[in-house]
DNA sequence: AGATTGATCCAT
DNA sequence: TGGATCAATCTG
């Protein structure tokens, strides 16, 4: 199968559709411990100026000027004092969107469930914010020619955003269900 | 259910 | 400059 990297043209879209299309890609890390890899199994998308889930929706800060740039690129933050989340950043410059990567089926490591957990194994930091995700250096994502078909993906409300109001119901988690037999 | 932990944001 | 907040995880 080719392996062929994500390319800006394949961010550069509606954040919805990226974010489905993201399920069955290949999250790659290169460093000198060495190469892993993994099958990204969910994301969440956030989406715009006025997701109030999103971190941009509180106005374009040091911070959220990640979110509001050019697609491809990586947004990685620190929450709660000691997890870091990745995210790619999605659409047209000047709209701020980005995914959340939640989960990915690792290579030789099983299911790494949850975005602090997938940092740490991919050791993702916040050296790696605003890291061109396109260039094939470091950290990049990869299709490897699965074909996901619609009715494999399940839709479900993101998580941990109860603040958010009425935005925290939108079924923006997309999850890969496993084939079954 | 509670503790942990520190970057970020804005005004209590 | 201080304090509230937080796109999570672990231990009970």
């Amino acid at each position: 199968m080719p392996r062929k990297i994500l390319s800006p043209a394949f961010f550069r879209r509606d954040t919805l559709q990226v974010a489905r299309d993201l399920l069955g890609k290949h999250l790659v890390r290169n460093n000198k411990a060495g190469l892993l890899a993994g099958r990204i199994v969910e994301v969440e998308a956030y989406v715009g100026p006025n997701d109030r889930a999103s971190h941009a929706s509180r106005g374009r800060t040091n911070r959220t000027d990640v979110m509001f740039g050019q697609a491809g690129i990586a947004y990685v933050y620190l929450v709660y004092g000691m997890h870091h989340c990745f995210n790619v950043v999605t659409d047209r410059e000047g709209y701020p969107a980005a995914i959340l990567v939640r989960a990915v089926e690792a290579d030789g490591h099983g299911l790494v469930d949850g975005p602090g957990r997938l940092c740490r194994h991919f050791q993702i930091d916040r050296t790696l914010n605003k890291w061109d995700l396109t260039l094939g250096e470091g950290l990049w994502l990869e299709d490897r020619g699965e074909r996901v078909p619609a009715s494999r993906i399940i839709r479900a409300p993101r998580i941990g955003v109860d603040y958010a109001g009425k935005w925290a119901e939108k079924p923006w988690r997309f999850r890969l269900k496993e084939a079954d037999g």
